[in-house]
Formats: C-alpha cells, structure tokens, sequence
DNA sequence: CTGGACTGTTTACAATCGTAGTCATGAAGT
DNA sequence: ACTTCATGACTACGATTGTAAACAGTCCAG
C-alpha cells in the first residue's frame, strides 16, 4: 500500500543497486547519511516486506533483499496521486506553481519541452 | 508543520468559501461526500489550529475558522518536497512519468506549453 | 426557571511511523 | 567444544493519524 518516507529511503537504496543486497549492505548505504542504525533498517525492511514492496531469498543466514515493485510503477502512481489530490489531477497547475518560485531550471525547462513536442507526434 | 489527508479535507473547505465558517458549516460542506461525523470535523479543527495553519475568531458562542495560510504558498511548498522527494528536484521527469501513463490531457498540454513559452520571455 | 440543542474541550483507541533495544540462533574462528 | 559475532524475530515506545464518544457550558424555547 503506502510507503512511508523512511521506508521510501530504503526503497531507493534498494533500487539503485542492481543486485539484492542484505540488511547490512542497506544500513552502510543508508546509515552513513541518515545516522540510522541496523535494527532500524531491519525494521524498515521487515516492514516493507510485510506490505509486500520488497521480497527476499534466504542466502543461507541472511536475506538477500530485491524491491517487488518497480521504482517507475511506484513514483507513476504517486505521482497521479499527488496531482490529483492537489491539482485536480491537471498538470499544468503543478508546472504553473513552480515555474512562479523559480523552481524551474532552463534545462528543465528545455526538457519538458522536449518530452511534450515528442507526445504530439 | 505537516498536515494529514484528512486535515487537507478541512483546509480545502475552508480555502474554498470567501468567509469564514463555522465547525458546523465544514462539516456540512465535508459530511456529505466523507461521511464524517460533526465531531470528528471538530478534532480536525483543532489540530490544524494547534499547527497554527488556521486561526479562528470568536463570534459569541462558536468559532470562525479561516485559513492562516494560503493555499498557494501550501501547494507550493509540498509540490517542491514532492519533487525534490522523488525526481530530485527536477520537474521533467515528472512530466515524463505521466506522459507515459498518459495521464496527460491535450488542453493540459498546450496550458503547460503556454506557461513555459511566457517563461521564456 | 428548566430542559434541550449546540459548541468547543477532553479523552479514547486502534493503526502507522520513526527509531531502536533485546533475544535466540546458527556460523565461524580458536 | 566454547566464545564471539552476525542475523532475523520480537518487543518497545512516543508521536501522528483517522475516527469518534463523552463532557461541560451556554443559549433558546416553553
């Protein structure tokens, strides 16, 4: 169902490795920035796997831990949920409020533009 | 600070009426479609006032609710945590995300090539 | 004056979250 | 064989959230 904000972090880091990694790999990934410790990783995945985001083989003592669901899939829905919940589910609001508090970068800028002549073709 | 889901219900309502309104008054406007009852609206009065993101004035009796912040600044400050959150802060691959689910409508594109174009002016 | 009707305040309570300690167990070194 | 270390499981605990009942004070209708 939902992910919450820590759970997000291990998430990530699960995400951006190409192999599954065990509870410790997460924690020396994670830990070093967010100042967690091991059992609050452990905690994080146990969660996670209960909600079913992550899955795991059992490496003989350890776990070896892989997401379930694909970070696309994940951020695709968050994403509509987040537009709809605050912009009516259009985007141009969303790009509207940013672009007045500057948040917007040239080659942010370009890009979008980029992405959306490509949709119209 | 943060506010809930359920807490955006009551400062929705309150952002779309030009006067104040009265804990009954939300809920009316709310009850209906959430089927809250009266006292779960007022609990939700209460803590959105305890995070100061409304104010109310006395009129005899009862309060007044108004919002204390208004909800552009709100919108803006989650859409930039949102997007630093999950695209590192760059709005396109949001954009990319959701023309690929096509979650994206034609007027909504054209508005979002609109506010781009007078950016660049 | 007395009994509702209304209003805000206090209290409740289960679920989730952030953060982490303790425990049991098995592996591995000595 | 015994100690040590690593690992997952269980337990903890305060804060926030969603949802709401109980309570106390006040105002209006008989």
């Amino acid at each position: 169902m939902r992910i919450s904000d820590a759970e997000l972090e291990v998430m990530e880091t699960l995400w951006s490795s190409d192999e599954p990694l065990t509870a410790t790999d997460v924690a020396e990934r994670i830990g070093a920035d967010r100042g967690w410790s091991l059992t609050t990783v452990k905690t994080m995945l146990s969660r996670l796997s209960a909600k079913k985001a992550i899955t795991y083989s059992e490496e003989g003592r350890r776990y070896l831990y892989s997401p379930a669901i694909a970070r696309d899939s994940y951020v695709g829905r968050e994403s509509r949920r987040f537009v709809d919940q605050l912009f009516g589910g259009r985007l141009s609001p969303l790009v509207a409020r940013l672009a007045e508090e500057d948040a917007l970068t040239e080659e942010d800028i370009a890009a979008i533009e980029r992405i959306l002549k490509e949709l119209k073709s």
